[in-house]
DNA sequence: CAGAATCCTATTCGATACTG
DNA sequence: CAGTATCGAATAGGATTCTG
C-alpha cells in the first residue's frame, strides 16, 4: 500500500516532528523527562500557546508521553513513548550537526 | 563559544534544514542530482514559488548547489555540496522512518 | 525551462488575561 | 504550576502573470 497522501514518504516523518518546535522539545526530552516549566526554563522564547500546543501533538501522534501527577501545585512530566525513543538516533545526530555548525562540543544540553 | 541566538544546539540544524520542505527535497537530490523541473514534478504539491524559494535558502545555506547549463532551453541542475552530504545519514534514518510509519518497504525515492 | 514579481488570503503566532 | 481563551499583527503561502 502506497500511501497516496504524501509523494515522498519522508513526509511522513515530517508530520510528525516537523513542528516549529518539536525536534527542539524532543531533544531537551532525550536527555530525561521534563516538566513543563523546565521545558519552558530550556526555550525561553517559545511561548506557553506555542509550547503546549506541539506537546499536545506530539502526545496525540504517540510521540511523548504526559503523566499528570495529582499534587498541589500540579506537576506534570513528558518523557519519550516508545515510538519517541525510535527517533533518538536521528535526534542524536540532528543535535551533533548542529553543535559541529556552531563549533561547539558535541553536547545538545544547551544547559 | 556558546552561540547566543539559540538555546539549544539543535536549533542551528533546524535553521538550515527546519523549512517546510527542504528536507524533502534533500532527500530527493540524495538520490541524485535532479532538474527543477524534476523535483517539481517529484511534489507536485508545492508551488513554484514554493520550491525556489527553499532552493534558494538551501543554496544560501551552502546545502546544494546549484548549477546553471547555458543552453536553449535552460537546464539548471540541483545537487548535495559536501556539507549538504553530511546530513546523508540524518535523511537516510528519516527517510526509513517515514517508512516504517507507513508500513513500505525500506525505500525512500517515492518513484 | 526555470524562474521572478505581484497580489491577496489563510494560517500562524505572540501578547495578554484568565482558570483549576 | 500548568495550562486555556481570545484577539490582533505578522507571516506564510497560493494563484496568477510575466520574462530571458
Amino acid at each position: 500500500m502506497k500511501s497516496t497522501k504524501y509523494n515522498v514518504p519522508v513526509e511522513a516523518t515530517l508530520e510528525v516532528i516537523g513542528g516549529k518546535w518539536k525536534v527542539v522539545i524532543l531533544c531537551l526530552l532525550k536527555e530525561g523527562d521534563k516538566r513543563f516549566s523546565e521545558l519552558q526554563r530550556a526555550m525561553p522564547v517559545v511561548t506557553k500557546k506555542m509550547l503546549s500546543q506541539q506537546l499536545r501533538e506530539l502526545e496525540k501522534d504517540g510521540i511523548i508521553n504526559r503523566t499528570v501527577y495529582d499534587e498541589i501545585p500540579p506537576k506534570v512530566e513528558y518523557s519519550l513513548t516508545e515510538e519517541g525513543e525510535s527517533l533518538r538516533e536521528i535526534l542524536n545526530l540532528m543535535c551533533a550537526w548542529g553543535d559541529k555548525r556552531l563549533g561547539n562540543d558535541p553536547d545538545c544540553s544547551g544547559t
